[in-house]
DNA sequence: TTTATTTATGACTTTATTATAACATACGGA
DNA sequence: TCCGTATGTTATAATAAAGTCATAAATAAA
């Protein structure tokens, strides 16, 4: 079995599943701030884990933005452990894409019972590298998008925007959450740039820009046509 | 969208459970013994559905049997509802195959998110999000209306109003109610702009817009015709 | 019936949002 | 370095939405 990512900064905590989990024979590795969190769960740091445990209050960065920075390249099982039990933090756990949240205390048996129930539930699904929709292709990894079987030029900006659309087709994107998926969350230019690029994204499809629809006072949606 | 199949033998659990899922657009169906629920998910019987609700102690055969029948043909999301909440019976849970283990009494909102995380690991299309009323239909992710399966538009606040409505169809909702959930508890315009807005929302829903009934005194109550 | 209250309606004003184009800046490769 | 591309900003125009108001209509109460 692969690696389990810990982020905790109770170190007693951390010596605790750490034992107990490899009695089991399962590896962790811990990490105990927000900053070198965010470090490792950025870009391909988390392709040697299986999952994360993920506590949310943390010096320096706290777990939900860690979880949303997961989120933004990976779709690794996450698990809140945490002592915030209160119903608005749960519900925006799951909001922003966690697995389970487990509120402390908690038997550690019951704790890798459910890494285990997750790792087999997401074992062995990868996402394909072509996405479709309509008449637009996109193949995320060789970097090309088609209209109707023709090769289109992207620029990155414009690629990840409507990478970002065709994972999400048909569902109303606001122009936030575009920032924060397509730009960072650490950027804080203006949202007229969201307009100025789906407005070259549009021209770039051609016939297909159309696909692109604004929803005014809520954001963009792709459709099939 | 597929449905949720309750396994529970306590009828006002049920119900609560079904008319929350209901109201966010998730059909539920529930089999009230474990003789039944051996019969529904026998086979092929869980075709139809993307995730099991399951108590533990149950008329006729318990839930643990249950589950290990479910294992034995399929590989669908099953998440016991107890109240038994000691580790052995969580352990046991687990090792049998659930995806997780909730204890009574526990919040309907976190339940729902659960499904939905489960669901949606599981690589089910995620859950619907659809309302519905009589001809009207309100795909609440999309943020798209149908009257009689024909697509029809609307601003954000005849959206909202209608979204608050159809959760709460049938029953009478007064002018503040409605300013509170839609314009906000900090809004302090005047009880006309909502008269206004459901004027456009009537308009906008053709022949549907009948079933927006004014009570004099009272509100608005959307009915099924 | 008359009166008071409540709601519907349409014209209108104000506000918010988006599209667009011109411009400025940064970046990377020859 | 220079040039072209990519990106981001800003101002303006175009559009859509939200809100207000006066009046008419409907309903309830006296």
């Amino acid at each position: 079995m692969k690696k389990i990512l810990l982020i905790e900064d109770d170190l007693q905590i951390c010596e605790v599943i750490e034992k107990y989990f490899s009695n089991k024979g399962t590896g962790i590795f811990s990490v105990h701030n927000g900053a070198e969190a965010l470090k490792v769960t950025g870009s391909t740091g988390l392709e040697n884990y299986s999952l994360v445990l993920l506590d949310i209050m943390l010096p320096q960065a706290d777990g939900f933005t860690i979880c949303r920075n997961i989120r933004r390249n990976s779709n690794i099982p996450v698990i809140f452990i945490t002592a915030r039990a209160r119903e608005d933090d749960i519900i925006h756990g799951y909001e922003i894409g966690c697995d389970d949240y487990i509120i402390k205390p908690f038997l550690l048996s019951v704790l890798y019972a459910k890494c285990e129930a997750l790792i087999k539930r997401s074992g062995g699904r990868s996402m394909g590298t072509v996405l479709e929709c309509g008449n637009i292709k996109l193949d995320t990894r060789r970097l090309v998008c088609c209209v109707s079987d023709t090769e289109v030029y992207l620029p990155r900006k414009e690629f990840e925007i409507l990478k970002y659309l065709m994972e999400h087709q048909n569902c109303v994107i606001d122009r936030n959450t575009l920032l924060d998926r397509v730009w960072g969350i650490d950027y804080f230019g203006s949202d007229r740039a969201v307009d100025n690029h789906i407005r070259k994204l549009r021209k770039a499809l051609g016939t297909a820009g159309g696909q692109i629809k604004t929803l005014i006072g809520r954001g963009y949606r792709l459709t099939e046509r």
